[in-house]
DNA sequence: TCTATAAAATGACCGTGGTCAATTTCAGGA
DNA sequence: TCCTGAAATTGACCACGGTCATTTTATAGA
């Protein structure tokens, strides 16, 4: 029972993910086709799937990569401490995750690991959203009445219910920003 | 310009619908096959796409029926008053809407209507289920900070967070209603 | 009743994601 | 350097959702 990983396999891997990334640099993460990336890559089809469990599999290292990014440089600023501050720190985050229908569909989709041993790109990301999220509302000017693990969980959910009203047209005559600055002050801030 | 609609559309359109619901009786709506409806119906594949738009729109409409039906379960109850007064009253509507992974998804994928001028049967259900908090709220013993509608926003969200992580292993830990009675007394309830 | 025309139904066909038996390539030992 | 078994790659093939030119059927008017 060997299990040794040839050198072509990395480069192969590194060929699909980089041709995958100038494809959807071109016209989309929506857009995108897994014929186009393997010829773009140079090999056959079979070969992305031995790679890659699906086209969801690819969707998710990429679409996870540029959130981790954008994770990471809100964490990079200085720690806000009120609602607004809050909101703009986040906001490369969610205009990232708001930048295609697509996008948000699969990162809602993606966002909880189905098996705890198998904690995807954009399970992964969720978590860092929770930890920064509860990392600043330790510090922030908030309710002490209930634990910052759930304020943080609650920042999690406003935020998606806001982004999830931002591509219904019922609702897009509040922006969304000023949707989540009304729904953190009443979470974050009761009674204030 | 005339636009008859002839009796027998209705009653392929029947036909479709009942062989659809047979369907998914037997393995669930993850499994329906639109060969396999169209099939039980005894019409071309074609006809089936002169009724519904796709596949989703006729799960839209399936899906919708079912959750309409618990909303007014709910709603034909007694007011509640309380927080697991509210839980245990939308305990139908928030079972079926997890009965599924593939039924879950599809319903956060049609919350919103994409047109003012398309309001689809899911749309139109989250909204009931909008107008159902909002009037139970209006008369129950919760914060008066904020309006009926903000409250009746955060119950659906922190009510979607909730069943997201019910999906997940990571998670699993606590139970949905547990879960969702931590959220609710937080939001409804603060300094409590 | 017959005819014209719009509505409805048909099924061969296509695009795209995904599979797998067959083939090629690699790495290590003789 | 050659041989051998495992790893990697290949591309023909399948499943399933969705399209559309063609055919069939219903209905209104002569």
């Amino acid at each position: 029972m060997q299990k040794t990983i040839q050198k072509r396999t990395l480069k192969t891997r590194a060929k699909l993910l980089q041709a995958a990334a100038d494809v959807v640099q071109k016209n989309g993460y929506q857009a995108l086709r897994v014929e186009e990336v393997v010829q773009a890559a140079g090999v056959a089809k079979g070969t992305f799937f031995a790679h890659f469990h699906d086209k969801d599999a690819l969707m998710e290292i990429l679409i996870g990569e540029k959130l981790d990014a954008c994770l990471d440089q809100a964490q990079a600023a200085e720690p806000p401490k009120t609602v607004p501050q809050i909101i703009e720190a986040l906001a490369p985050v969610h205009e990232f995750m708001m930048s295609e229908r697509y996008v948000f569909d699969l990162l809602i989709r993606y966002s909880g690991a189905a098996a705890i041993s198998e904690i995807g790109p954009i399970a992964y990301c969720f978590e860092k959203y929770f930890r920064i999220a509860m990392m600043w509302l330790d510090q922030a000017e908030v309710r002490q009445d209930v634990s910052t693990d759930l304020l943080a969980e609650g920042v999690q959910a406003f935020a998606i219910q806001a982004m999830s009203l931002k591509f219904c047209a019922l609702h897009s005559a509040t922006t969304f920003t000023d949707r989540l600055e009304t729904y953190l002050r009443a979470w974050l801030t009761p009674a204030g």
